[in-house]
DNA sequence: ATTAGCACTTTCGATGCAAGAGTGCTAATC
DNA sequence: GATTAGCACTCTTGCATCGAAAGTGCTAAT
């Protein structure tokens, strides 16, 4: 049959594409009668009915029952997502509203992240997701101490380009002269260490520069240990997840509730996407059970890396059923994506952010 | 009819009680014939049902239709509550994963009320809720300035007993001098004053002790300003969402996903919150449409507030559909909100939290 | 005051039926 | 050889009907 290298002649393009199109728009299946209205199309509904046969012999169409109209398989989505899809420019409005958003929080990475999935969810009407990726290897660059009280101190660590705090409680007094060496300390011995790098040995080596102190020494650099290990860990945010609810696709409720489940649970995506974020710059697409984690049959899961530096540093997406408008959700993600790399990366002005 | 000030004589208590405890327990309407096998009841069905129309007269109970069995209306409910209810123990293991959940994070607030609501999620089935109220007057103890490199360093202030951080950044050098003196105009002209008691002429003498610095001032005291901002807004957090789709009294969709969207939405749920949890310790049950938020009109939204040396620092909390398990969830709420008050008022011993 | 008995009401599931939608195939047409 | 008109066939959907089941309210007897 036709032209063309992955054995799809021209009409059979422009039908499944208008097939597509349709159930996106409507959820129905549909029928060779419907897309004769198409002008593009220009032929009967029989010669329709004949395409949308072969169709779906190639595995593109599938047909909820005998006589419904056709529907996309999973196949289908993807050649469509892959071939046919032309790209949606955002509306003025949707880029000012999005640039507007970004530019107001010219903060730290976390807020501009949740504003990014904040914006995501609005724009698209899906749910939106957060990645923050595995650090392989997290070490402080930089402790601090700052005495509150009698009793009370706060441990103040860089890690990265991140600010962390702990506190420090003790029954004893914490002199002034206990923070300034405590702190030579953590900075001579604990400084570009990773959590498993902290051995007994080093921490008795700690406890005897601190001479009285030393007592400080073990709950300090567990402590330590703790926000290290906290932070390589990553982290998968959800904005909007009553949108869902909004689509017939989950009207099947036990599915749904797995669906919400995996949300808190997190951890197989997290997992999952990690991987992922690291390779690829571009925007990422997973339909239906492309995606390994088997609830999500009936999801697409849409979303793009952003870096800093050049390092991968977290990814937003969305995440939605799989008819879902992949044209809007792609050019959002797309544009929310490179309006946070931006931000991100601008050489330093004047600005605070925290 | 009988005795006792609120009208029920003995039997109608043991009727009611057996009604909201079958209901509870099957979620269906239940009829007369079914509670003779009640023990306790020793009548027979035909004097239950004389009772349960006197019942359904006074409000307690409810008929879906002419011959449906009985459902406890709201004020049903609410008597159960006040004054059918036992208390619930939690068993010993349900105890010890509580106790334990809690004591291994002896963190900060943050983190204790975030282990709060995963338990009472987990324990209950239902979805958890924490609240952190509004604060009505935040303000700065104390500022340190930390300096990372030339162009960067990181503002730290304790408020409260919390430790916040914010990022600052310029084209120009940084230099050492500066972050001392900024340090040293900051803590002097803006320790305990409020977002809205800083003005212009304040920021103006702050630029004048600066000298050279001036230039940092301004962007310093913004960034002040929105942390003091972000930090008096209450919080609402929620927990086990995808619990609400295991109960069938949520299966009307709609329904449901108004309530989800409350619950992004949050602003009214945290008004009526932070109302209430200041004023009184006890667990406050509010039953259906008792819940001012129309959405919740089949809903029970049960919590307690938490106090730290006797000021009210957040809230944990329970929600789900009115026909819960109330011994269990109340026990639940009331164990672990207890257990937070001590972990959180315990005397100072050696540890560490951040 | 309680209870047995009975008529009445309403839901619920199964069944059957007609309408509608869409296909696949065959035969005619360009 | 590709296209199309026409028609029989299949499957869903909505609707109406029917009988069983459940539960009540009332009356009359205890």
């Amino acid at each position: 049959m036709g032209a063309g290298s992955n054995g799809l002649n021209e009409r059979k393009k422009l039908i499944l594409k208008a097939i597509v199109d349709a159930h996106i728009a409507n959820g129905e299946p549909v029928g060779s009668k419907f897309l004769t209205q198409n002008k593009q199309i220009a032929c009967s509904s029989a010669t329709i009915r004949n395409e949308m046969a072969e169709l779906e012999e190639m595995g593109y169409l599938e047909q909820p029952h005998t006589s419904a109209g056709r529907v996309p398989s999973e196949a289908g989505y993807r050649f469509y997502v892959d071939q046919l899809l032309d790209l949606y420019h955002l509306t003025e409005q949707e880029i000012k509203t999005l640039r507007e958003g970004l530019r107001q929080k010219q903060q730290e990475l976390d807020s501009i992240m949740q504003t990014a999935v904040t914006l995501a969810s609005r724009l698209t009407n899906y749910t939106a997701l957060s990645l923050k990726p595995r650090q392989p290897r997290v070490t402080v660059q930089r402790f601090e101490i700052m005495r509150i009280d009698d009793h009370t101190a706060v441990l103040i660590m860089l890690i990265g380009s991140i600010v962390k705090t702990k506190y420090i409680r003790s029954s004893s007094t914490i002199s002034m002269d206990a923070t300034v060496r405590l702190a030579a300390a953590l900075n001579l011995k604990l400084t570009g260490i990773t959590a498993s790098e902290i051995t007994l040995p080093l921490m008795m080596e700690m406890e005897r520069m601190m001479g009285g102190y030393d007592y400080l020494v073990a709950p300090v650099v567990k402590s330590v240990c703790e926000v290290i290990s906290l932070f390589d860990g990553g982290e998968l945010r959800f904005e909007g997840i009553d949108r869902l609810l909004a689509y017939p696709d989950y009207y099947d409720l036990g599915r749904l509730r797995e669906l919400l489940a995996l949300f808190e649970k997190k951890d197989d995506l997290l997992e999952v996407l990690s991987e992922e974020a690291q390779h690829d710059d571009r925007v990422q697409i997973y339909i239906g059970s492309e995606n390994l984690v088997k609830v999500m049959d009936n999801s697409t899961l849409i979303f793009q890396t952003i870096r800093q530096n050049g390092k991968p540093v977290g990814a937003i997406g969305i995440i939605g059923p799989t008819r879902m408008d992949y044209r809007k959700v792609i050019a959002t993600v797309t544009s929310l994506t490179s309006g946070v790399t931006e931000v991100l990366n601008r050489p330093h002005g004047d600005r605070n952010s925290g």
